[in-house]
RNA sequence: GGAGAGGUGGGUGAGUGGCUGAAACCAGUUCCCUGCUAAGGAACCAUACGCAUUGCGCGUAUCGAGGGUUCGAAUCCCUCCCUCUCCGCCA
């Protein structure tokens, strides 16, 4: 949510910076809105000045003894009054609230301009894409000859865009959740936390998955649904809602290894091979909670979190800054890191790493108590895949694998997969 | 699943229809006094929103959530959510 305050005076350059995210901000409608909701907000808190001290004197002239009759009366047109203009307001505001809810966040001026994937600018490459003796086959290709990726029983089990994983391979990824993190919590400071893979509607509304994208979610049926989380983002920012921290509590760095669940509407036809793109994946997330004044470095240090993995799996990557219309809805600046994968020639995304700043905060409470003003402040939140676990098995795959099908084990998770070399 | 108890400000905890946005205590902040690994005294100390704005300010809403009764609700009624205790079941 955008500071209602700021969205208020400075509509024109609200407007602006919202279009470099392809969004388009109906000013004619907010302001007409606004100015309604001014008019009757001033009206309905008069009524209820009005009834209130009314009411108070009618408690005290029945205390004193006073024939009250006549003040009743005067009264009833008033409390008519006053329920209508509640009544009018409350839908006013539900409106405004709703308009301020679907608008994305700011991007950062920063942010390089554009539409689509092909804007985004490259930062920074680390490793070289190996060359190989043989024509490198895709995770597909060998997960099948291995015997230990099997897409055509999951969709008999479950559906499309499902995977069972068997044997080492499975092993395999489980070693790589491990290893990240390990990682995180000894390395790299982050607090661990499990936390539940259902939640309500409030926490999606908080991160900015809802009102806007439930078509993106699994939902539960309920009088209360609940839905499967997308990303453990959702439950681990969440932690903070709803709560007023002490400065000295800040930062906060929490890491969460969760399933994600994505319906993937609106994705059909893209990346129906393999499991590049599926409804259940696992992932490792990074959460910070910081001050407003740290959020900026925060980004850079968790991007460098996730490097980290990559780095240590000597995986070939690049990170890329999102273009404007490449950006998430809560995001204000976004860095993709891409893995290189020898299957299909190109860097794919492994993680998407943003800040958020008080984007977030504001929609679900989650505030600071700033030692300078006194006053609860809405924290910073940023997020970012730390790695995402199944593209990460299949970028270890497709990079380690040898001319006979083979895949060597990373030295890294040699430990976690008992010394095991190769998987053949 | 059955039976019962309860949800009030950072914490403990009063408050069953009328200056109660809420006593008291603890924690916290500031000041005074005192001079010594301490104690005592005073003031302040919820959040959101609106209007006004040089400054002090004024108003509205909020006592788990939502409805209802009433001139008036933390207080009465209804529904829901959550927590705790006992029993049952269960990983």
């Amino acid at each position: 949510m955008l500071d209602p305050k700021r969205v208020r005076a400075q509509t024109d350059e609200i407007a602006a910076r919202l279009a470099v995210k392809g969004f388009k901000f109906d000013q004619s409608t907010f302001e007409a809105l606004e100015a309604r909701r001014r008019d009757i907000q001033v009206k309905t808190e008069q009524l209820q000045s009005e009834q209130n001290s009314r009411s108070k004197a009618i408690g005290k002239a029945k205390a004193a003894g006073e024939d009250i009759q006549p003040l009743l009366q005067a009264v009833e047109d008033l409390k008519q009054q006053r329920a209508a203009a509640e009544d009018e307001l409350r839908v006013l505001q539900a409106e405004l609230n709703s308009f301020l809810a679907g608008l994305p966040n700011l991007p950062d001026v920063t942010v390089p301009e554009g539409v689509k994937e092909e804007d985004n600018v490259e930062v920074r490459r680390w490793g070289n894409p190996a060359a190989f003796a043989f024509e490198p086959r895709d995770h597909v290709d060998l997960g099948e000859g291995l015997k230990g990726l099997d897409f055509e029983t999951a969709a008999r089990l479950a559906h499309s865009r499902f995977a069972v994983i068997k044997g080492p391979l499975a092993r395999l990824h489980r070693a790589l959740a491990q290893f990240m993190l390990d990682l995180h919590v000894s390395e790299h400071g982050y607090t661990e936390a499990y936390v539940p893979y259902l939640v309500n509607a409030d926490a999606l509304y908080g991160t900015g998955q809802l009102p806007k994208f439930e078509e993106d979610l699994f939902r539960m049926d309920g009088e209360n649904p609940l839905y499967l989380i997308p990303t453990a983002e959702v439950p681990a920012t969440n932690l903070v809602s709803d709560t007023i921290l002490e400065a000295a509590e800040l930062p906060l760095q929490l890491v969460c290894h969760t399933p994600c669940f994505r319906s993937e509407a609106g994705s059909y036809g893209r990346d129906v091979r393999g499991m590049i793109r599926q409804h259940q994946f696992d992932k490792v997330e990074l959460v910070h909670i910081v001050r407003p004044e740290d959020s900026e470095q925060a980004l850079e240090r968790l991007t460098g979190h996730a490097e980290k993995v990559l780095q240590l799996l000597e995986l070939p990557y690049r990170v890329v800054a999102l273009c404007g219309g490449d950006m998430g809805f809560s995001a204000a600046f976004t860095y993709d890191i891409e893995v290189w994968l020898p299957g299909q020639q190109a860097y794919r995304e492994i993680s998407s790493c943003s800040n958020t700043r008080d984007f977030q905060a504001r929609r679900m409470q989650a505030r600071w108590r700033n030692p300078e003003t006194g006053k609860p402040e809405p924290v910073h939140t940023l997020n970012g895949s730390g790695l995402a676990v199944g593209r990460a098995m299949i970028a270890v795959m497709e990079n380690y694998q040898q001319a006979d099908g083979s895949i060597r084990v990373p030295e890294v998770l040699k430990p976690y997969m008992g010394g095991l070399e190769v998987i053949a």
